[in-house]
Parts: structure tokens; C-alpha cells; sequence
DNA sequence: GTGAAAGCGCTAACAT
DNA sequence: ATGTTAGCGCTTTCAC
């Protein structure tokens, strides 16, 4: 058997197909409540559930929203996307998750279906993306929110959540040199992206407050993965004045220091002290438990639908106008940070 | 300025709508080149793009799929995702993500939605789930294919994929067993989980082979994920006899003994030795990196949406005919197994 | 308050 | 080979 539609609705309810529409959508004012009433029993009678792409068709609203990331095996988007998803749930959106796997043709495929199938909105929440998506946005004046750690967002007229590293960043360099850490390293992210850049400035404006020159903070370039995280201790550990603190610029990285230090036979913190970035539930998992700057990964999502939401009430010209928020990082102590060795 | 049409299209290029569409849709035979070329050129010009919603309408196809998780921060989920949108993405595919949270009344609201949005099929991936579901989407005969661990699936009229545990277990248990182990032990998943069943059924199977009587290893209740490795730990080394191998219900759970095994200042494999399922990535990096049974995840992923496939190139009527098949697991050797304590 | 009719953008008979 | 026509299931003026 197919689809009951309006059609069967309205017949055996007894009213026109409009006075039914007119009592699915809800807010049509004038309506008799009887009438009303035998339209929500027959609705109820046939089982009758609107088709929502014919209703897409005339409304030019989909209901759903499409989702970049660079790939969601990484432990910090699935924070992100549930905070997305509860959001959109709420609002009767279903979310599309496209993984780039850090490619930006396929990203720009994604984006180009993405518009195909009229999505309401786009979030993209890849530090590896071009602009050229944003063209391709831009003409089909589909909403888009950008989690500001990517390129040349800045300036742009588009729609972003901006992240504030220095706050939680200046606490972990209080923390540290509080413990006496005076030689630091950081073991930033791929250097050209816009974030590692981020990360990394913020890090040695935090350490240039408490007097110690940047030149003098070795920067050893990862892949804010584990294995890069790995690969970077022993570039740290013949570094000619070897550092006491290391601030990693994820928490994957950290806990690849950690995890070659052990097999270095060197102890955390007792030896060195490390700070990761992001608090993923591994970070609280680890051996030692990390100290991380944590960032509000389901917050961000949550916010990127809000800010998304807030864009699809106005009218359709104003969809690239900025609505740009800021979110902020703090410090979390856990026990991969102790006092600097004697030496 | 608003969506080109296929109307626009006609006129620019001289010709009907009609026209158009079948160079659109690529497959009608009599088209005189030099038409086609006219439409084609037309279709550049105006960059055109078709609007799938409208050709939703018509054709009764979304080009879409619902794949539903219980949480995708669980590592093992994003890499079957990651298969199923390789997969999709070669056919003009997009995936919406929706994670249950292990609520079945999420997952319910999730299918009725999906139903609604008129998804060409839906992808239960989810060890908790509820046989209204699938009634849900046989009412509107929308394909459904079960990853095979779920309750009640069995011999109910639905496309699976089933996991063979055995082959994968059977290896892990010969190579305890040639390690020198007689005295084992289980630490098991949620206990009302067919899977978890299916596990520990196998597990017991295998050491009946090899002359250990299940009646004599004891099975300690995990919930599959970290914290639940580390608190079955004690009950392990309360035992009468304490056991010198554990075979966990997955990865997370034996990680979480690993952690726990080294915060009880335990040696791993030297006192204990410790075999996980999944394979997951983080098992490699793990320290000892673990011994685990693997499942292949991403060919799951990749064998939900061939089977899917399948079933959509069906009449309507033989969309609930199974399509079922099954995947293996085999043995990955790292460094959590060793030879027994002398003891 | 409610109905009739047009139209959203496309596809698929049926003609020619 | 290509055009004409009639929907797909809904929303939305515009009448009454």
C-alpha cells in the first residue's frame, strides 16, 4: 500500500485539502474547533504523516543541516556533533555528517550535494578546508557557520565560532611556572594551518608575560596526532637546553609524548611535564591523567546550531551577515603537570 | 536571484523540458548529438543544477540513508561510518548520523524521522534497539539492514550482518593455550546483550576445545567501555584462583584493565595476560599495545550499504527479503600475551 | 472560516 | 528523435 496522503486526509475528514494544511502547519488562526478536530481524527484514523519532501518543495526548507569535518575518528568531533545533534533534534533537523578525511576536493563534492539537496544550513568544522566551499555557498546563499580555526575566515562576511586559546592557555603557563617550569617547548600542530598558528602565538604570548623571550621556546611541528605526538619527543629530548614543560597542541599529541616517554623509560611529570589541548575522555584515561586546556567541544556544537538557527529567521539576503560568537577555553589539572625537576 | 530551472534550461537551449530531462538522466538512446550538445551547453551556461528535492517528488528516491548508532564517541562506530559513506559517496549517497544514546525512544523518534524525510533506506548499527523499530519502517516498506548483534533479530525477516566471533576467538584462545594459560576468565558486556552473549559464548566454546570446562571461568559484567574494565580488575584478582589470562568483550574494556592493571602496579603480559575485541585504533597504541580480536569495522560499514544496495534494486515488495551476510574476525598479535606465570 | 486553483521543479507516459 | 501533458504531495493566494 502507498503513502496516504492529503488528499485522502481531507476527503475523509470532509474538507478541503487547505484545511488541512491549515491545521498541520498550526498556525492558521481562524479554525473552527470542530472542524479542527475531525481533521486531527482522520489524521489520526489513517495514520497520515506529511511527505516532507513534497513540503520542501513549495516551503524551500529542508529541515536539515550538513556537517564538514575532517574526520570523525578523531575524538573531537564526536563532542562537537552531539552537540549539534541534540540541538537539531529539538528543532526537528536531521544532520548530514560529512567526513572530508582532510581532502578539499571531496569537501568541495560534499558541499556541492550538499547545496543539490538544499540543505538549510552548512556548519563546517574542518581546520583543512578552502575557501572556494564558500563560493560555492555563497551562491546558493546557503547559511554557513565556520568554527574559526581555518584560513582566511578572518574578515570574511561569514558566520563563525571563534575560539578563545589565550584564556586557558595563560592558565596552564601560570600553572606551569607556578611549579617552577622555566624551559619550555611546544609541540605545535602542521604549521600552516591557521590554528597551529593560533595555538602556538598564544602559547608564547602567555610564557612572554612571565618574561620569557619566545625566541628561546623551541617549536617542534606535529601532526596533532598521536604518532606525531611520538615522533616529536626525541627532537625535544636532544633539543641543546632540554625543557622541563611541554605544551602539546592537542591532546593527541600529548598523549603520544606520553606514551613514547614511557617506553623512553622517562617518568611524567616527575621528569617532564606535559599539557595537552581539548580534554577528549581519553585525556582523563591516560597514565598519567593529562593536564589540558579544555575546549567546550558539545557547547560548540550547540552554539553552531543556535548561531545557524538564529541566520534562517531572517530574511534570505541577510543569510551571510556575520553572527559570530566566541567561545572560551580553560585550564583542567590533572597529573601529567608537576613541580620542574631540581636540575 | 533565485534556482535556475530545468524550464530556463529548455528555453536557452531551443528545446522542451522533456529534452532536457533525458539528458539529464543519461540513459534514453535516441538523442541526436547536436541536441545534446545545445542542452549540455545551455546546462554550463546557466549552471544549471538540478533540484533533487523536485526530482524527489517524481522519482520517489532521496538518494539518502539514515545510519543509526548508539554514540559515536565509541571508537568502533566512526570507522564502520566512515565504510558506509565511501560507499555512499560513490553512489551520489549522503548519510544522516543519529546517535541513540542508548535510548530507544530517541531511536524511535530517529526512524519515524527518517521515514518521514523518505530516506532510501536506514543502517541499525546499534546493539540496543527495539523490534518497533523495524515495524516502524515496514509500514512504510523502507529497506532496513541490522548489524547482527542486536536482540530478536534472529530469524525475523531481515537483511543482517552477522559477525562469526568464533573464528577470531578460537585463534586467541589457541594462542593463550600455546602460551602455557589454564586458568582464564571473562569479563564480559552488558550480560542482557545478545552480542554480549555471542561473545562469551564463543569464548567458552573455545576453551571447551581445548578441555577447560566453562563451568570453571568465571565471568566478570563489563559495560564495554573503560570504566568498567578498570572496576572488573579487583573482582579478577579476588578470585579463588586467580586467572593468568582475560579475554575482554571489547576493546574499551580491556584497555580499561590494562590502565587499571598498571595503576595496581600489575605487569602486562608478565603477571597478566589480557586479549580485547575490536581492534580499534587505540589498541595499537596502548601501552603494551594490545592483543585483539579484530573485527573488521570499515568493511561492515561498506557491506551495510553494498547489501543496501542490493535490496534497492529490488521490487518494493521483496525489500523485507533477507540479503543477510556475515563478516569474520580474526586474531591481531601484539604484546598484551605472554606465556603463563610460572607460577 | 473554508474551498478552489495554481504552482513548486521535475519525470514519465503518450503523442507525433 | 522530441514535444505535450499530466501528475508527484504539499502550500498558498484569492475567492466566497
Amino acid at each position: 500500500m502507498s503513502r496516504v496522503t492529503i488528499a485522502e486526509v481531507a476527503e475523509t475528514a470532509g474538507v478541503s485539502k487547505a484545511t488541512v494544511s491549515r491545521v498541520l502547519s498550526g498556525n492558521h488562526k481562524y479554525l473552527r474547533a470542530a472542524t479542527r478536530q475531525r481533521v486531527e481524527q482522520a489524521i489520526q484514523q489513517l495514520d497520515y504523516r506529511p511527505s516532507t519532501v513534497a513540503r520542501s518543495l513549495t516551503s524551500k526548507r529542508t529541515n536539515t543541516v550538513g556537517v564538514l569535518v575532517a574526520d570523525i575518528s578523531n575524538p573531537f568531533y564526536p563532542d562537537v556533533f552531539l552537540g549539534i545533534e541534540d540541538r537539531a533534534l529539538q528543532q526537528g533537523y536531521s544532520v548530514y555528517l560529512c567526513n572530508t578525511n582532510y581532502d578539499l576536493a571531496r569537501g568541495k563534492k560534499y558541499i556541492q550535494s550538499l547545496v543539490d539537496k538544499n540543505v538549510d544550513g552548512v556548519l563546517i568544522m574542518t581546520s583543512s578546508f578552502s575557501p572556494d566551499w564558500l563560493v560555492e555557498l555563497a551562491r546558493s546563499s546557503t547559511p554557513v557557520i565556520v568554527l574559526d580555526w581555518a584560513v582566511q575566515t578572518h574578515g570574511a562576511n561569514v558566520s563563525t565560532i571563534a575560539v578563545d586559546f589565550q584564556r586557558g592557555i595563560d592558565a596552564a603557563v601560570e600553572h606551569l611556572y607556578e611549579l617552577g617550569h622555566r624551559r619550555y617547548a611546544h609541540v605545535g600542530g602542521p604549521p600552516q594551518l591557521q590554528t597551529s598558528q593560533d595555538r602556538r602565538a598564544a602559547f608564547l604570548h602567555a610564557l612572554a608575560r612571565h618574561g620569557i623571550d619566545p625566541a628561546d621556546v623551541p617549536v617542534i611541528d606535529g601532526n596533532l596526532r598521536i604518532d606525531g605526538g611520538r615522533q616529536a619527543l626525541p627532537q625535544v629530548l636532544a633539543l641543546p637546553e632540554c625543557p622541563t614543560a611541554l605544551f602539546a597542541a592537542n591532546d593527541m599529541t600529548a598523549l603520544g609524548i606520553l606514551f613514547e616517554a614511557r617506553a623512553q623509560g622517562l617518568a611524567v611529570p616527575r621528569d617532564l611535564s606535559v599539557v595537552g589541548l581539548d580534554d577528549i575522555w581519553l585525556a582523563a584515561q591516560s597514565d598519567p591523567p593529562l593536564t589540558t586546556v579544555a575546549l567546550p567541544r558539545y557547547e560548540i556544537g550547540q552554539l553552531a546550531m543556535r548561531l545557524l538557527f538564529d541566520l534562517l529567521e531572517r530574511p534570505r539576503e541577510e543569510y551571510i551577515a556575520a553572527v559570530s560568537t566566541r567561545v572560551r577555553t580553560s585550564l583542567t589539572i590533572r597529573s601529567s603537570t608537576g613541580p620542574a625537576p631540581a636540575a
